[in-house]
Formats: C-alpha cells, structure tokens, sequence
DNA sequence: GTCTATATCTAGATAGAC
DNA sequence: GTCTATCTAGATATAGAC
C-alpha cells in the first residue's frame, strides 16, 4: 500500500498526552477522581496503562492537571455571560446565573469539578488538586469582587463573597437533588443582594 | 441491696453494635466514608471485622446508618439555635447562622456530613446514604419554609430555599477555603434576603 | 458474639521487550 | 513511545474455631 510521511499525525489524532489528559477529565467529571481507575483512563484513551505511566508521573498528576486545565475555560466562560448582559451589576449577576443554570442543565453534568474534587480530596489540603481547586473559586470572587467596583472595597469583597456562596450553593443543591431549580432560585437571591447594595444604574435597563 | 444480673452491661460500656456505629461516625466524619476502611473502623471500635460484620451487614449499611442517626440530632440543633432568637423571622436566621459559625469552626469539622457523603457516594443516586442526606436537607427546608409562614406559601418555599442555598454554600466554601467567615457572610446574605421578603415583626422579638 | 486467619478483588504503579 | 505481563498493597467480605 501507498506509503504517506509516518511522523504526521492525522488531523483528527491528537497528541497522546492530549488525549490522556482528554478521557481522564471526561471521566473525573462523570464519577469524581476516586471512582474512576488509572485502568479507565487509559482504556477510553487508546492506550495502556504503561503508555499513561509514560506520559503522566502519577494519577494525582493527572488530577491536578484535570483541574488546572479548566480553571481558564471556566472562568472565560462565566465572563461570556456577564459580558453578554452589558454593564449594570445585578443584569450582570443574573445573566451569570442564567448561564450556570443552563450549564447544570446539561445532561452530562454531574456537579462543580472543582468542588467535587476537593470534597473527595479533602483529607489531603496540600494536594496540588485541591490548591487548583481553591485558586479557581478564589479567581471567581475577584472577578466578581472587581464587578462591583461601585462599591467601597470592603463592601464589593463582601457582596462577591455572598455572590459565590449562592453559586457554590447552587451547585451542591442541584446536585443533592437532582434539581436544577435551585440555581435559578440561587440566581433571584444573588440578584436582590445586589440591588440591595448598589443603586442601579442610570440608563440601560434600570427602572426608575 | 441485691447484685444486679451479671449480664447487665457497665454504665460505661456500651453494647456491642453502638460502639461500632460511634466509631464509625466518628472516622466519617473525620475523612470521608471512602477514606475511612472496614478495618479502621473495627480497631477504632476495639472489635475485629468479624464482629463488625456480626452486626453490619456492609460498609455501605453503616455509612447509611451513620446519616440516618445524624438526621435528628442535626435538626434539633438547628431549631434550638433558632428558638433561642424569638419569633422573629430574621433574627432567627441571624441566630441560625451563628450557630453554624460556631459549629464550623470547632476544630474537629471536617464538612456537612451530608454534602460530604453525597458527593462521594455521587455515581449512587439510589444509596440509602444518599437518599438520607436529600431526606435531611428537604427536612431543613421545609422547617425553614414553615418559619416564613406570614408569607404566601410560595414565597416562603423560596425564602427557604434561598436560605439553604447560602447554608450550604457555606458548608462548601468554608471547607474549601479553611475559612469559617465564609458562614457569617452567608449568614448577613440570609438575613438581608429575609429582612427584603418580610416586614420587621412589630415589638420586641419575642412577641408573638 | 467474638476471635484468628484467609479468600477475592481491584487499585496504583513497574519490569523489560521491541 | 508503546506494548504484554506482573508486582504489591489495600480494600471488602467470609470461613470456621471457641
């Protein structure tokens, strides 16, 4: 048979620790980092376990980097939706809960990855995982924290705070419950604690 | 006085399968249901797993029985710290919380054992342990809800929920983060919310 | 009812060929 | 870089004596 360059890869293959680092999030985010076998990971990769061990020093490693590789992504992802609602902070907060709530929505979500994993990694705080972990949701209440800048300092941490505490409430209740509702009712509380701490906006899309 | 039987247990000691059950508590909640083995719980205990086994029919009856046992007492708590505030909605809140903050902050938490477990046991919809947790958190919320009674029946199933979604919020991020002010912030959150639904009760807060 | 001892399985990680 | 085959440790649960 006809022979093509064997050093290129097909467009449609990735890199081998690419797609390791692949079906090793996919499933964490399925069944949590515990459930889920180094054998699993390699099998939904394509390659062995010796492959995987090739590549990735450890299944820990593999866990933190599972973690670091969706801090960015997620956080792009919740600017998207502020951004989309224009600039008065409670259309901002809702337009970010709209979203949250359609991500929950998703079939194949099954809870934060970030809270999940330091739930089931919670007797190891030094874990580089559970670091990941505590950065991301830290990277979010600054954002929002710089969201209300309305505010003086003290009172926008605060706000941010109660902000992130609905969403991560959020998370934990739809997934206890299986009910994605309570994102939304998540969503109505954050909204009233921003009217009730900032006056809206004058134009857009504030009543008077 | 006559001797009392001989099969009657010290006041000290107590039976067999109660032990067990404590000790089993006890290392669940310490560090999670799938960190903690049938043997530690055995040695904690001072039983061999034979014994153990004797009693339970699984690891997974325990950590059922462990939750179910929890459900109550949890509860309880909660109505007593609120109790304590009057019948005013908000200060009960307020008082609620600051229960919650006292109680995250005993050096011995380690997380909602609820939340925890369910999050563990997530790939289980259908553990009892699993089941017992959702039991429990329904439990606060319909105690919550009948507390807003003076509100029409479905704003005060919101109110609760909004509460509870700050609640465990703060279960999350305080065992997230190792910080237990996350709780009083969420504490100040639920409050505004309750203060933004129903109007301050007239006269002192033990007016009924 | 409680013990010693063990069965059985699965996990993470490794050896060495090619 | 990827494979087949295996090591070792730890898990849940059980057998059978007393």
């Amino acid at each position: 048979m006809p022979e093509t360059s064997a050093t290129e890869e097909p467009a449609n293959q990735k890199p081998t620790p690419d797609r390791i680092l692949a079906a090793a999030s996919a499933l964490f985010q399925a069944q949590g980092v515990r459930a889920v076998s180094v054998d699993a990971i390699a099998g939904q990769a394509g390659v062995t376990k010796r492959t995987l061990y090739y590549h990735f020093r450890s299944k820990d490693d593999l866990i933190a980097a599972y973690l670091t590789a969706r801090d960015e992504p997620n956080l792009a992802a919740f600017r998207r939706w502020a951004d989309a609602a224009g600039s008065d902070p409670a259309a901002r907060v809702t337009a970010l809960f709209h979203g949250l709530s359609r991500a929950v929505r998703h079939p194949k979500w099954a809870g934060c990855g970030f809270l999940r994993t330091a739930v089931e990694l919670n007797t190891l705080p030094g874990h580089p995982a559970v670091v990941a972990a505590r950065r991301h949701k830290q990277a979010v209440e600054d954002w929002l924290t710089a969201g209300f800048s309305a505010l003086p300092p003290e009172a926008a941490r605060t706000l941010a705070r109660q902000v992130c505490l609905l969403i991560d409430g959020g998370f934990s209740l739809v997934m206890l419950h299986r009910d994605p509702a309570y994102m939304d009712r998540a969503g109505e509380a954050a909204a009233a604690l921003v009217r009730g701490s900032l006056p809206a906006q004058a134009g857009g899309q504030n009543r008077t």
